[in-house]
DNA sequence: TGTTTATTTGAACATCCGTTCATATGTTTA
DNA sequence: TAAACATATGAACGGATGTTCAAATAAACA
């Protein structure tokens, strides 16, 4: 048996060296691709994807988006903190009125490439 | 008290009916927006946007990823097969060895889109 | 054929995450 | 100022999810 490189590592790492190195190079650095999952994640979820293409088509405060979903205020209210926190949705107060709409032009283009992909399947 | 419209609705879905109803009518279908998040999912996770980047540089068999991205061959294995389920990645044979590349050319143009508003941001 | 190598798979475990419930905050109106 | 309304928030609960570990395939080699 011959010298193992670590832990667990099979002989292609040697073999593949090469690629391997020059693909770590290429590689973003982990900040960004972490940031760029946790964006990621915010569109994972049904609820956030429903309230992001309903503020697409307008302006709406909580409860507007709450009845729209048949779901509770509570909830819906959850959520949006989620989106604003990833900066894709921003509010204003009139009276008591909380309204929300889209912060990003990307998210539309977010939502084009995903349908893209989605609709290939067969 | 007046009528109240549902189990816990505020009175704006009674001034913004018309709004609310129009939005609803653009909506897209509830499985549309189900796959949508779904597929979001698979990119909310920091490995797999990692295995996805390197397998954007190159071809890469599983020893391969388990050794750039440091981690157990089991828990890459895992990974690709979720991205394999999504068809975001699909593999080919070569004796023992099995290559991994990305099946689908949107897998780079979803991460721009993400990218640039993860770059936006001050 | 038995052993080694590369990968897959299933169960178990811990953690994360979304909703609910109760309550708090902030604004308007009586 | 008290009540009503719209929204936010924190704790708690249940379900989903990623990694680990052990064991199973599957191909190549001796």
């Amino acid at each position: 048996m011959a010298a193992k490189i670590s832990v667990e590592t099979c002989e292609c790492s040697v073999i593949h060296e090469e690629v391997v190195s020059l693909v770590r190079e290429r590689m973003p650095e982990e900040e960004t691709l972490y940031d760029l999952a946790e964006l990621f994640k915010v569109f994972g979820d049904t609820t956030r994807i429903r309230i992001l293409w309903a503020l697409h088509e307008a302006e709406l405060c909580v409860c507007d988006i709450a009845f729209l979903l048949n779901m509770t205020q509570s909830a819906i209210s959850h959520q949006l903190r989620v989106l604003k926190q990833a900066k894709l949705v921003k509010n204003r107060r009139d009276g008591k009125v909380i309204y929300y709409s889209l912060d990003d032009e990307h998210v539309k283009r977010i939502f084009d490439q995903g349908m893209i992909h989605i609709h290939e399947e067969k």
